[in-house]
DNA sequence: ACTGCGCCTTGACCTGGGTCAAGGACGACC
DNA sequence: GGTCGTCCTTGACCCAGGTCAAGGCGCAGT
């Protein structure tokens, strides 16, 4: 029991390397931030490379923790966050299966983590050492680039975000996350499937719960669309982005 | 007259190439995107890069342009900013000289510029082609990883910049920047010029002029800090962030 | 000297969205 | 079948910051 709660403490860690037919090792491999890596190259860094699993609620870092792992999620769900010194918390980013995440601190002067990750709920990943992956980019242009561009990817993520946040209010940002999860679409129409709980999206969002119940509510009232539990049926696209 | 005009247009261009001995050239081989590099790649990128000059308010590229170039500010003083479909404008940065811009969307899968760069003073630049310098950085893995320190530094701003308009309000964020801007300090007090025009610092902090104008009135009015025109003299640094 | 034009400040007013408090709906566990 | 916990919704109220309108100040051009 009390080995147990020891390694939840800091997540559990199953040291053993990956075997090379297991379905983890194949999709690490495929991953584009590996599969310029030359095969022996590839071997190597799986080598020191550890599985590790959360529970819901476990936070994996906290952001100025001394970063030395990114990290491949596998199966679950993981949050970045940023916490403010009174308390609030606002998600940067949810990490979803077959995604890195944490890897641009790689390269960063200061080797500590910017945000806090947590499990949303009970989450296996891969635990990669950025000295190893750094070592092996350094002797890989292809890789290099695979990096650059990722990051750079990030990046646009991100200003398009502060774009959110400062020309668009509430209703247009929620628009905005309803359309990026657009599952079927015809026409005029669409359906939505919010894989998130509310009050995570809120977050996202930079809204509180109460708020985005308050939105949608006004869209049903409108009858731009209609809500069944976690399932949107938008009845009009156009109606949904009222002022662009 | 007609020629003139129509190189004013798009920014007077001089596509003659830079002495190796001129002070433009000395310093552009010392900065960092660069100082990695070999002196024969150095030469040959100096070959196609051109001077380039900018009136106050001229725009050097606008937001979704085809990004064929970044640039090098020798003189001067860019913006780089997002424009709402409503006509509202969010600056993102402000470029001193001696910095690079644009340097990121080279890696970036889509080759749009994400932000619409203008002058807020006449300046003068170095265009550098992104292809040239894409093709340089391949072959050699320290430009490489200098590359990639320089976007996650960017990056890690943008996440610190989501903080400030998340988790604080305008006051805070006003502090932040005058905490940021300080170039005099001694115990409790310090001494802080303002570079850029009232309406460009409200903008960066995602607030009107008014508002900017109201706060540093309060400040006044709590005995926090003094007013001369573009120089403010704090009297309670610890009395400048209220609630941390 | 006068006029015009940026740029800043001030006041009066308004509103989007936050906060607080009170339930309702659903599942998990005893 | 209760009861506790989590998540969501709703209503009432409030406030930071935006908007609108009216000057003030400095300086460039004539």
């Amino acid at each position: 029991m009390d080995a147990q709660e020891a390694m939840r403490g800091a997540g559990m860690l199953d040291s053993s390397c990956m075997d090379a037919d297991s379905p983890l090792y194949a999709t690490l491999r495929r991953h584009y931030l590996f599969s310029g890596l030359e095969q022996d190259d590839f071997d190597t860094l799986v080598a020191v490379v550890a599985a590790k699993s959360l529970a819901k609620g476990e936070v994996l870092f906290h952001r100025g923790d001394e970063a030395n792992y990114f990290y491949f999620l596998d199966v679950g769900l993981v949050e970045l966050n940023l916490v403010a010194p009174t308390g609030e918390k606002k998600v940067l980013e949810v990490v979803s299966p077959g995604r890195t995440f944490a890897e641009a601190i790689a390269f960063m002067q200061e080797q500590k983590y910017p945000v806090t990750a947590e499990a949303l709920a009970d989450s296996t990943l891969c635990q990669i050492p950025i000295r190893s992956y750094v070592d092996l980019v350094y002797a890989n242009p292809d890789a290099c680039m695979r990096l650059l561009s990722d990051v750079c990817r990030h990046l646009h993520a991100r200003v398009r975000e502060i774009e959110n946040l400062t020309v668009q209010n509430a209703r247009s940002r929620l628009s905005s996350y309803l359309l990026d999860h657009v599952v079927e679409t015809s026409d005029d129409e669409a359906t939505i499937r919010l894989e998130l709980p509310r009050h995570v999206i809120a977050s996202r969002l930079s809204i509180q719960p109460e708020t985005l119940s308050r939105l949608l509510r006004n869209m049903v009232d409108e009858g731009v669309l209609t809500i069944e539990d976690r399932v949107i049926f938008v009845h009009s696209l156009a109606r949904l982005r009222p002022y662009d």
